[in-house]
DNA sequence: CAGTTGACGGCCC
DNA sequence: GGGGCCGCCAACT
């Protein structure tokens, strides 16, 4: 409770509470981890990934909800295979953000 | 300590 | 409708 947890914890915590079957958008992750300008910043969080396998950054895309290009983790590929394996379905390299897109709970 | 980069987002032309 | 530029914050060199 001491939020010791530095920027990228946080946002590695919100990433982490994205549900199966659906996707966030940079900036979504952004405003749940505190500030919706940290689009930027999540992307370098998510790129240093010190745990893909907690942290499902394929579950991670852009508003558009296409998948970055930059992926160091397998490749693009390898993303939308896994967002498929979630039951989302990839079209165009591109998910449906208004059927898959994380509805933010808010709290 | 200061400068540059970066898995983006939003607005302008 | 598509492409390009600027802006935001933090981490890295």
């Amino acid at each position: 409770m001491s939020e010791s947890k530095g920027t990228f914890e946080r946002i590695y915590d919100v990433v982490r509470q994205i549900p199966r079957g659906q996707v966030a958008s940079y900036g979504q992750v952004a405003a749940l981890a505190g500030n919706k300008r940290w689009a930027r910043v999540v992307g370098y969080a998510l790129h240093a990934n010190p745990d893909p396998d907690g942290i499902p950054c394929y579950r991670v895309v852009t508003k558009e909800g296409g998948v970055s290009k930059a992926f160091a983790f397998g490749g693009e590929n390898e993303q939308i295979r896994l967002l498929e394996a979630d039951g989302i379905k990839v079209v165009d390299g591109k998910v449906d953000m208004k059927k898959y897109g994380w509805e933010i709970p808010e709290l």
